[in-house]
DNA sequence: AGTGGTTTTTTCGAGCAATAAAAATAATGC
DNA sequence: GCATTATTTTTATTGCTCGAAAAAACCACT
C-alpha cells in the first residue's frame, strides 16, 4: 500500500510536477511566466528551478533576442527541458507494421525505424525478443541515449489484461497470451508500459488541439478496426490505466454480422473497412471477414458512394447506423461535448453523418442535451504517436523526475 | 480557477481529511488506531486531534470498560465525531413520495418526515418552495439543528444538467425545467447538492458492504425504472458530479418498445415493471406505458413466472435480454468485477439470469474476461439513503471541516 | 499501599518547503 | 550617468510532519 500521507516531500513532488507539466505543455518559459502559470511564488520557482538545474533536468536557454514585444526591464532567461536528460523508446505496433521511435526528453524525435509485420512474425519470434531486437537497434544507432533511456512504451490494438502487462486478445496474429511486458521490463531493466491504441488517439488529439486539452472528447477510430478513446475534462478514463473500452466490439445487433473477433453483431463488423466492403458487395454478413482491405479499395468504395452508387451508399449507411447506435449507447454512460472521428473511415463521415445523427436522435440523452458536435480528423498516425509520446514523457515527469530528492542528480 | 499549489496549508487539509475519513468509515477510534489507519505519526495525530477538539468537531468518548481483549497498559481514549457539530438535511424525492431526513454529524438519524407526492404536486408549488417548506418543518421540529445545518442534499431520478443545478428531465411530473438548486441555496443560505438516484445506489452499496468499498461495481436498479450507478475502485464515476449515466434509457432495440420517456426501444421499456407487464399481457409494445404498477401486481407476475406461466416467463425473458445486452454494451466501456441488481426487480433475477448471461456470452469482452459476478440485493431504500447520507457527510468533512483554519472554531 | 510492566498520548527539537517583502540584477531611455 | 522597468534571488518567517524521548494512565502482583 502506498502512503497517502501528505508531508513536505509530497509537497515538493507536487510542485515540481506542476512546473514540469507547465514546461511540457507551454515549452521553454521564463521563471516569471512559470510563476504565473503554476500559481507558485517567485521564490519557490527559483528554489525548485535551482534544484532542477543542478540535477541537469532543465537548462537555461540563451534567449536569442527578445521574441516578445516588451523592450524594457531585465530580459527574461528562458528555461527548458535539457534534451539529453532522458530518452524514451516508443513502439507503435500495428497489424502490418512496427514503428520504433527514440525521443529525447524535450519531445524531439531522435531516430525512427519502420519494419513490416506479417501474420507469421509472432510465430517466428516471441514478442519479448521482437521488441528487444528493435530496442537494441535503437540503442546501437544512438549510443548516447542508452544511459538515459527511461521508458519503453508500446501501443497495440486489442484487449489488455487488467494490469496492463500483456494482451488478452489482439487482431495482431499470435500476439495475445504471453504477458511480455514483465519479461521485457526484466530483460531491459526499464519500465515498460502498454497502451491501447484507441486510448492514445484520445490522448493525442488532446495534445494536438489546445481547445480540446481540457474538454470531454470521444475519439472514434474507423479503419481496419473501430476503436474509441475517451477523455473527460482532460482525464483519460476507462479504467485508469489498462482496461477495456472495446467500442468496436460493442454489440450493435444481436446475432448480426460476423466480426473479425469471432463474435457476431459487433459495431466493427458493420463499420470497419471490411464490414462496409462486405455489405456493399452484398456478401452474406456471416461470411468470414477479409483479412485486410487495401487502402485504394476502400477509397474507391468511398468515391462510388459519393458518386451515388446505391450498393456503396447502402454499405456506408449501415456503417453509420452501427456507429450512431454505438455512440447513442455510449452517450447513455458518458457525456462528451465533442465526438471526433479519425482514421481512414473519417473520410466517409459525410456519407455516414445522416444515419449517425438519425440514430442519435432516437436517444433520450440527445433529445435533451442535443446532438454533440461530430467532426472528422483524417490523419490518425500523428495523434497516436503524439499520444504515446506525451503520455510517456508526462509519466517520466511525474514518476521519475518530480520525485527526485533534492540532493540527487541524474 | 482554484489554486493547485501545494503548501503547508494543503498538507494540513489533506491529513485532516485522512483522519476524518478514517473516523467516518471506522467509527470512534483511539489515536493510536488512527495513526495506524492513516499512516500519520502519533505526533501529527495528537496535533491535529487537538485542533479538532478545540474546534468542537470531535469529542473524546468515556470508553465504558475495555471492549478489546487487552487488559494491560494505559487504556485508549476513543475519539468520535461530536454529533451536534453539524447537521444535514436529506431529501429523497420519488415519483410518489418524499422522505425528508435530518441527520447529525455522526450519521445518526435525528428526524424523518414522509409525505406523498402526486403528479400535481409540482403544478401547485415550485420545487424550491416545496423543499423550503419541508426544510422549515425539519428546522421547527429540531430547533437546535438550525444553527449547525450545513447541507441540503436531494436525491432525484432523471437527467441532471451538467452543473447539477437542476433537472433536465425526470419521471417526476413537472419537476424538470427550473434549476431550483440555485434558488434553494440562495433562500436557505446553505449549500445544496443534487444527486441522481442511480449513482447514490452505487455509493450506498459501497458503504453497506465493506467488501465492495474499494471494488468496481455496477449497481443496476430495476423497478418502476431502470438505472445504473458505477463505482470504479471506490471512485464513483460518470462525469464526476452531475452528469448522465442513463442506463435505463440506453437503446436496446432500434424502433422498439415505447418507453415512459417518449423514446422507443429503451432498456427500461422492456425491463422496468411496466415493460414486463406489457410484454406478459401481450399488449402491443407501442402502447403507452401504465403510469404506475402496484407492487402486488408485479409480485404476482413474478410468482406466475416462477410457477411456469408461459406469458409471464416470456416477459421476464425479454427483460433479461434487454438488461443483458445493455450490460454487454456497458462492459465494452467499463469493466466492473461485480454486477449488483437492486430494487423490486432484483427479486426476479433467477427468472432473467439465463437471458442476461446468454446476452453477455455473445460479447467479446465476456468471452475473454469471463462473465462477471451477478448478484441481487433486494432492499433498495437503504442503499439510496445511505449513499446520500455518506456522500453528503463526506462532502462536509472534506469541504467544510478539513479546510477549517486552526484558529477557527465551529 | 507500593512498585514494575505495558500501552497510549504528549512534548520537544530538527528538518523542509512555501511565502512575502526586500534586495540584487540587467537591460532600456534620455 | 541615472532614472525606469522587469526579472530573479535572498532573507526572515511561518507552518507542517516526524522521530525520539518523556509523561500519563492503567493493571498486576507483592
Amino acid at each position: 500500500m502506498t502512503r497517502n500521507v501528505s508531508d513536505s516531500d509530497s509537497v515538493r513532488r507536487l510542485n515540481r510536477g506542476l512546473i514540469l507539466a507547465a514546461l511540457r505543455s507551454g515549452g521553454p518559459q521564463s521563471r516569471t511566466a512559470l510563476a504565473g502559470v503554476t500559481g507558485l511564488s517567485h521564490a519557490s520557482i527559483t528554489a525548485i528551478m535551482q534544484d532542477l538545474l543542478t540535477q541537469r533536468v532543465v537548462e537555461e536557454l540563451t534567449s536569442s533576442g527578445r521574441p516578445d514585444g516588451r523592450m524594457r526591464g531585465r530580459p527574461a532567461t528562458l528555461v527548458g527541458f535539457r534534451r539529453a536528460a532522458a530518452y524514451v523508446a516508443l513502439f507503435e505496433l500495428d497489424v502490418n507494421r512496427l514503428r520504433a521511435s527514440l525521443v529525447d526528453y524535450s519531445g524531439v524525435l531522435v531516430d525512427r525505424i519502420e519494419t513490416s509485420v506479417t501474420p507469421t512474425t509472432f510465430q517466428e519470434t516471441t514478442p519479448t525478443a521482437f521488441f528487444n531486437d528493435h530496442l537494441d537497434n535503437l540503442r546501437r544507432r544512438t549510443p548516447k541515449a542508452t544511459q538515459a533511456l527511461r521508458r519503453i512504451a508500446i501501443s497495440v490494438q486489442g484487449i489488455l489484461d487488467r494490469e496492463g502487462c500483456g494482451v488478452k486478445w489482439s487482431p495482431i496474429a499470435h500476439l495475445a497470451g504471453a504477458s511480455f511486458v514483465t519479461d521485457l521490463a526484466q530483460q531491459s531493466g526499464l519500465q515498460v508500459t502498454l497502451h491501447k491504441r484507441g486510448r492514445l488517439l484520445a490522448e493525442g488529439t488532446r495534445w494536438l488541439d489546445p481547445n480540446l486539452h481540457d474538454a470531454s472528447v470521444a475519439t472514434v477510430f474507423i479503419g481496419s478496426t473501430v476503436a474509441m478513446g475517451l477523455s473527460l475534462r482532460g482525464q483519460i478514463t476507462g479504467r485508469g490505466e489498462g482496461g477495456a473500452t472495446e467500442f468496436g466490439h460493442m454489440n450493435h445487433a444481436p446475432n448480426g454480422a460476423l466480426c473479425r473477433c469471432g463474435m457476431r453483431g459487433c459495431i466493427e463488423a458493420y463499420a470497419a473497412d471490411y464490414g462496409v466492403l462486405r455489405t456493399s458487395y452484398s456478401v452474406p454478413e456471416t461470411t468470414h471477414p477479409a483479412p485486410a482491405v487495401p487502402a485504394q479499395q476502400y477509397e474507391s468504395l468511398v468515391q462510388r458512394a459519393e458518386a451515388g452508387d446505391r450498393a456503396a451508399t447502402h454499405g456506408f449507411n449501415l456503417a453509420g447506423r452501427a456507429i450512431g447506435f454505438g455512440l447513442s449507447r455510449m452517450l447513455a454512460m458518458f457525456d462528451p461535448s465533442h465526438i471526433l472521428l479519425v482514421g481512414p473511415g473519417a473520410r466517409a463521415l459525410p456519407l455516414m453523418r445522416g444515419e449517425i445523427e438519425a440514430a442519435l436522435a432516437t436517444s433520450l440523452v440527445c433529445s435533451i442535451n442535443g446532438i454533440p458536435l461530430i467532426s472528422a480528423h483524417l490523419d490518425e498516425k500523428e495523434p497516436i504517436f503524439r499520444g504515446l509520446l506525451m503520455k510517456t514523457l508526462s509519466s517520466v515527469d511525474e514518476t521519475d523526475i518530480a520525485a527526485l530528492a533534492s540532493n540527487v542528480s541524474i
